[in-house]
DNA sequence: CTGCGTGCAAATGGTTTGCACTACG
DNA sequence: CGTAGTGCAAACCATTTGCACGCAG
């Protein structure tokens, strides 16, 4: 009836399966970018008016907490969702909201091997996140 | 009266001096860590009870909009604020809301020589920050 | 003087919550 | 069946705004 990926992954979590949260993971997934809450429950309207929004924000909230998708920070006051799990790190337009990913595997491993030389005092250090700002050059912004 | 670098501050970027911008600066820059407008504002009443949560508000976004204190990017709803304007990095507790500064000069210089010979596709590079995350291994937390 | 800054209180708006109802397991 | 999930609307709460007054330049 569902497709069988998210099924699957709310299984292992073990979450309840609803029609809901399939509609808000494939939501999520579909949607470019890193939507704001209102961006997601406006896409969902289109082919589910009847979702509630209380239970669309109940719902991301499940996800984050079950690491499927993230929360991204920003400095204005909206949150907005990252649905993306693989490391990567974020461009941030100094003129926009526009945020975009950016992959690079040699810059992970270059940090990587630097910090298993340098130890930060009183810190383990888990992860790491490159927040890059500057301007886009290309046409869309 | 005030103390001077304030006014020499507020002079330099245009601004009209006022008690309260004067109150407004040096409490920030007293707070240690990454205080809350909240946090700024119990400051601030220790001393000044009178001073109106609105105008503190409008001031810290002056002081933004003129680059005196930048705002810090959190994954929760509310807003932080730093006075710190030299290059520093940002060391985030997984279980706890605590934010330190992580200064790196050497850290600073690897990665700008790699975007110097790497270029980012469609963007332009002007600034960049690490968001650390991990636990801290000292008592505090 | 004259306009920007302030204080106050009301408005805003994204997000959360309480509760009765529904449906997944 | 029993409990976790949903819908709805009200509540929340950090931040913003409007406006009359006051003070800096």
């Amino acid at each position: 009836m569902y497709s069988l990926s998210i099924i699957d992954i709310l299984k292992e979590k073990g979450l309840k399966i609803t029609p809901q949260r399939v509609v808000v993971y494939e939501a999520v997934m579909k949607v470019k970018g890193h939507p704001t809450a209102e961006h997601i429950i406006k896409t969902i309207r289109k082919r589910n008016p009847n979702i509630s929004a209380g239970t669309i924000y109940k719902t991301l909230e499940t996800f984050v907490k079950n690491d499927l998708i993230k929360k991204v920070k920003t400095d204005a006051d909206v949150m907005r969702y990252d649905s993306v799990t693989e490391k990567h790190h974020h461009l941030y337009c100094a003129e926009s909201e526009r945020i975009e990913d950016y992959y690079d595997p040699e810059l992970n491993e270059l940090i990587e091997t630097y910090f298993k030389n340098k130890k930060i005092p009183d810190f383990s250090l888990k992860d790491f996140k490159l927040q890059l700002m500057g301007n886009f050059t290309d046409k869309k912004s």
